[in-house]
Formats: C-alpha cells, sequence, structure tokens
RNA sequence: UGUCCCAUAGUGUAAUUGGCAACACGACAGAUUCUGACUCUGUUAUUUUAGGUUCAAGUCCUAAUGGGACAGCCA
C-alpha cells in the first residue's frame, strides 16, 4: 500500500484544470467576476443527444465545482422549428443526467425587454430598419473575401428608424419585407458585424407566445443579453460561435449592461455516431430505427432505454476532457464507462441465449439441487442466491465443439469444463440429427466437484454458464449492436449516404432462458448476464413475458482471438 | 484571395504556467481467475515543420504546413 502511495505520489496533480477552469479562475481573482453563473441553453427543437450531455455536465458541473448557479433556458426564439414537446423531455432527460437547474427561464420571457433595447439602440443610432429583402441583404453583405456594401436604408433618421419599427411590431408589414439591423461595419472581416440582422417579421405561432408577436429577434440579439439579465457570468458554448463572440461584445457595450464572458470549446464527436439534427430525423423518419429513444439512438432518451446509466455518461463525459481541439472520441470510451460502472453496481445472473441440451446421464432421476451462486465477484456485501441445478440443463451452442483448437477452454467432446455455480462435467458423447448437428450433449457429472465444496481437487481450465431447462424462464432478448459499421458515417464515400453504412446487424432479437431469480425482475433493472454482458429490462416487457434490452457486452478476448486465428 | 481558432503516443486529455513529457482508453505481451469478465504487470513519443528568444522551449515570438469555423431574416 505504501508502495502503491509512493508511485500515485508524482502524479498528484489531479486537480490540473482545462482551460475554462483557469479562465474562470483568473477572472474570480482578477475582480472581474465575483461568483459562477452558468446556463445551460438549449433550443426546444428537438430530443437531447450525448453531445449535449458534454455541456450539461460542464455548466452545471462548473456551477457546483465553484459554489454557484447554473439555470436552464430554452432559447426559443425561433417559432418555426420549437414545440412544447421538446421543452418537457428536455427536463426529463437533463433531470435523468442527474442536473438540476437553479431557475428556468424562457428567451421568449424576454421578448419585450429585447424590443426596448431595440429602440434603445435605435435611438442611439446603433440600429436601422432595413428594407432589403433577405436575397438583397445577402448580396450587399458580400463574401468572405470581398467587403460588402452599406444598404441604402442604412442611414435613415432615429425617428424614422423608430416608427418604422414600431410599425413592423404592430404587423405593417409582410413577412420578411425588413428587419431591424445593428449598425456595425459592413466592411468588417468578420461577417458576423456586418450589419447583422436583430428582427425579423415572421408570423408564426410561438409555442409560449403565441400569436402576440410578429416580429423575432435573432440568436445573436438574444443570447447575450438573456444572459446578461440572468446575471450569467460564463456564457460557456461550442467553437462555431466563436466569430459572434465579436458580436456578443458589441451588443453587451453599447447597451451598457452586465457584461458576462462568452468561452468556446469544442463539442462531442464520437466515433460511428450520427449525432446531427438531420440524421437523426431521418434515422427515425425513414424507420430505420424505431423512435427516437430507440435504444440504438445517441439521444439520452435511447440511452436510457438501451439501459445506460447517468453516472456512465457523466464519467465519460469528465474523461473526454474540455479542450479547443476538434477531436473525434472512439465510441470504446463510452461503452467502457458504462461498463465500467454496470460491472460494479449489476448483479451477476446466468442466461442462456442459444441453447444447446445438455444432459448429465449419471445425475439421479428428478433430482433437483439448489446450489449457491456469488452475486458479484468484487462486492461480497451483495451476497449469494440459490439457483437450481438438475441434469437436464441448457448451455450455449457457442460453449461446445467436437473439435476444438487447443486453446479453447470451454466443453469439447471427451473434455471437461465447469459449470459456473454447479459441478464439473465429463463429455463423453453426443447426439445430432439428421444433419448432423448436435442437438444434444451427454456428460456425466464429478458429485465431488460442487461449487463452494469442490473435494475434488480437479483443475478444469474453463467454466461455463447454463440454466436447468425445467427451471429456466423464457425471455425476449434484443440484441443490440452499433448503428453504424463505420468510423465516420458522417462522410461518406462518393455516390453513398449515411444509409448505406447502417449496421444490418444492429438488433437482432432472441429467445433466452434465464435463471428463475429472473422472473422477479423489473423494469429498469439491470444485471449482467454472466459471460455475455449486461443486460436492462425494457419498457415493452408485459407481465408473462419480459425483454431485456443488452445494454453492452462483454470484454471479448476470446472473440477476437478467434477472429485473428490466434486460437492455437 | 479575408477573419478567427486549433495542432502533444493509435485515440482523448495533462504537464506545478519557461525546468526530467504524464494519465486514461485501445493495441500488443504476460500474470491471475469457478465469468476468456474484473484485477495486476510490462511495451507503445525526435511534442507538425523551419527559424528565433533563453543557461533552459511542448510552453514565448515569427513564418510555413495541416485541420476547423464563418457569406440564414437558423441556433
Amino acid at each position: 500500500m505504501s508502495e502503491q502511495d509512493a508511485k500515485r505520489d508524482p502524479n498528484e496533480k489531479r486537480d490540473s484544470k482545462h482551460f475554462i477552469q483557469q479562465a474562470i479562475d483568473a477572472d474570480l481573482a482578477s475582480g472581474r467576476f465575483s461568483g459562477v453563473f452558468t446556463r445551460f441553453p438549449p433550443e426546444p427543437n428537438g430530443y437531447l443527444h450525448i453531445g449535449h450531455a458534454k455541456s450539461i455536465c460542464l455548466n452545471f458541473g462548473l456551477a457546483k465545482e465553484y459554489d454557484g448557479k447554473c439555470n436552464l433556458r430554452f432559447d426559443d426564439t425561433n417559432p418555426t422549428k420549437e414545440e412544447t414537446e421538446y421543452v418537457d423531455s428536455i427536463m426529463e432527460d437533463i433531470r435523468w443526467l442527474g442536473f438540476e437547474w437553479d431557475s428556468l427561464h424562457y428567451a421568449s420571457d424576454y421578448f419585450e425587454q429585447l424590443y426596448e433595447w431595440a429602440e434603445k439602440l435605435i435611438v442611439e443610432g446603433d440600429a436601422y430598419v432595413c428594407d432589403l429583402t433577405a436575397e438583397e441583404t445577402r448580396e450587399y453583405r458580400g463574401t468572405l473575401t470581398a467587403p460588402g456594401k452599406n444598404s441604402p436604408y442604412r442611414d435613415r433618421t432615429a425617428k424614422e428608424n423608430l416608427d418604422l419599427f414600431r410599425r413592423m411590431r404592430a404587423g405593417e408589414f409582410q413577412d420578411g419585407s425588413r428587419s431591424l439591423r445593428a449598425k456595425i461595419d459592413m466592411a468588417s472581416p468578420n461577417i458576423n458585424m456586418r450589419d447583422p440582422v436583430m428582427y425579423r417579421i415572421l408570423r408564426a405561432t410561438h409555442h409560449r407566445t403565441g400569436d402576440k408577436w410578429c416580429i423575432y429577434p435573432t440568436y445573436d440579439w438574444t443570447h447575450g443579453q438573456s444572459d446578461s439579465l440572468e446575471q450569467i457570468t460564463f456564457s460557456i458554448c461550442t467553437l462555431e460561435f466563436e466569430n459572434h463572440r465579436p458580436l456578443y461584445d458589441w451588443y453587451c457595450q453599447k447597451l451598457g449592461i452586465h457584461h458576462p464572458r462568452q468561452i468556446e470549446f469544442a463539442k462531442l464527436k464520437l466515433s460511428t455516431l450520427l449525432i446531427g439534427k438531420r440524421h437523426m430525423l431521418r434515422m427515425v423518419k425513414e424507420g430505420f430505427v424505431k423512435g427516437w429513444d430507440d435504444p440504438r439512438m445517441p439521444t439520452l432518451c435511447g440511452y436510457r432505454r438501451r439501459g445506460y446509466t447517468p453516472e456512465s455518461i457523466r464519467n465519460f463525459c469528465a474523461d473526454a476532457g474540455i479542450a479547443k481541439f476538434n477531436s473525434t472520441i472512439d465510441i470504446v470510451r463510452l461503452e467502457n464507462a458504462v461498463r465500467e460502472h454496470l460491472n460494479a453496481v449489476a448483479p451477476r445472473r446466468m442466461a442462456v441465449l442459444d441453447p444447446v441440451k445438455l444432459t448429465i446421464t449419471n445425475w439421479p432421476e428428478g433430482k433437483v439441487e439448489m446450489t449457491d451462486a456469488v452475486n458479484n465477484p468484487g462486492d461480497p456485501s451483495e451476497g449469494k442466491r440459490k439457483v437450481a441445478f438438475s441434469g437436464s440443463l441448457l448451455i450455449e451452442r457457442e460453449d461446445f465443439r467436437e473439435e476444438a483448437p487447443r486453446k479453447f477452454f470451454r466443453l469439447k467432446k471427451g473434455g471437461a469444463v465447469r459449470l459456473r455455480a454447479g459441478y464439473i462435467v465429463d463429455c463423453h458423447d453426443v447426439v445430432k440429427d439428421k444433419e448432423g448437428n448436435v442437438i444434444e450433449i451427454l456428460c456425466t457429472y464429478d458429485p465431488d466437484s460442487r461449487s463452494g465444496s469442490d473435494t475434488s481437487g480437479r483443475k478444469v481450465k474453463g467454466t461455463i454458464h447454463w440454466v436447468s431447462a425445467e427451471h429456466a424462464v423464457e425471455v425476449d432478448v434484443r440484441l443490440y449492436d452499433r448503428l453504424f459499421t463505420v468510423e465516420n458515417p458522417g462522410d461518406p464515400e462518393e455516390g453513398k449516404t449515411f444509409v448505406d453504412y447502417l449496421n444490418p446487424e444492429s438488433l437482432k432479437v432472441v429467445t433466452g432462458y434465464v435463471e428463475s431469480e429472473l422472473g422477479k425482475a423489473k423494469l429498469g433493472d439491470r444485471v449482467q448476464f454472466e459471460r455475455l454482458g449486461y443486460f436492462v429490462v425494457d419498457p415493452d416487457s408485459t407481465e408473462d413475458r419480459i425483454v431485456f434490452n443488452r445494454i453492452v457486452s462483454l470484454r471479448d478476448t476470446w472473440g477476437k482471438m478467434e477472429a485473428k486465428g490466434k486460437t492455437g
């Protein structure tokens, strides 16, 4: 133990901080801010996914870490895309992840304040009503390399602008016929500063304000001001808003209001996953998956149904780190985080998913023995349970070979294997059908080899799982696998789309035979089927038939050896 | 012929802010094992390049190269 401590000592810098924490420390030290107040600002136009989880963990995590606050604010400035349905699911998902907001807000709550501030900018000559159409506005904006040119309406008087803007609000003009723009610099190398639009005329029913407004503020004109109103200190967002920061700052400065600091970080990207809204929408709409909460979806509700734990997702996000580099994290890290947590908390059970009959020829007719099985070898306090052992068992077809390579440690003809929490059995014969398939394995058992009280002294290399045929409970098992077969399905080669990379085996449904203990399993229960993986009880379960989802398989060293032909 | 941002093992992040490049995951090799799981051990790097500053550079400066973001009245 002291040796371990000595080894750990030089690496004692576990408190190393990422660049946002360092920025916060600096601002706190300099007195720029006196506390940490963050916010998570989703647009209620879709379901939260694993990428949002990173942002949620960051924002809520920072608030917790610095003893500050974190709000939930719905960025609902585009009535054509947003719905209350999403608001509810977003709140549910955040809570499931294990976070609670300090207070709940909607950007739409600030529409009136925003409007007043817009008038202020008009009066001060910092904003004007522009009659250019959307298309004309684009033409006037210039390009990435060429400066834009001033709108012919740029020099209207404050009085005229105010009148026009009020009439915009009053509904006197057609949708899209005019806009309110900030008067900044049409020659700015940063396109966001070329007189950005603040308001558009848009007759659409808003999910909260109904038909009260026919003009709606744009993101840039809303976000920073909302942050300011809530006294946010650190407005954390993703990298694509980096070029918007000058505008964020410009609005706050012109208005002379509380000025939060916007800090950008790289959003999460995971291999084999498609997180984009349109991609996910297409998967759902075209039936590649069964809905937003399909266990193969990268949505939080999908992962929830899949059986992932909030802890494992949080651990994963912490593990992934915060940086400004656009990186892709290997999906196995997420899967590993899930295994790591479930290994600690999921009770072990036995289940056979591809059964073949194993008959013990020297087992007393009709005898049933209750043996002890350990619930979690890593945690003795989890105790033991009784499992019914009999002369007629089911084992995994994969665990038997008539002819087997040298390193096959399971059951083979003429060989022996330990039945977990049971006896050692010796295979002496097999029964086959007309096609030559093995339909029954005949064994003898060693009465002195019972688990827990083995006096046989025998050492066998392999241990396999089993269930007693007459005691097993039949269940449905959904074997989920990755939805896509390639690292980056979002970057298809010529002439292909992400659809071409869908994994046809992302879902296999089989009938499983589980130990009787599992007949009592309840919705949401997570267990490890020994040697197979982690499974959760799905909501589709009924009174008389339980449905299990495979959360994630166990690491399969043997499978890898076989794939590489290293089985000796 | 723009502006901004980024570059450290295969992957992702560190490096006490200028002082012996570390951790995790993967991969590989081995140990252990009544789960081929878990656990444990070992291996895995001229810090993109070229200059410069310095006793000392992953860290500061300049340039190059490579990558990313931006031309919605989306967010």
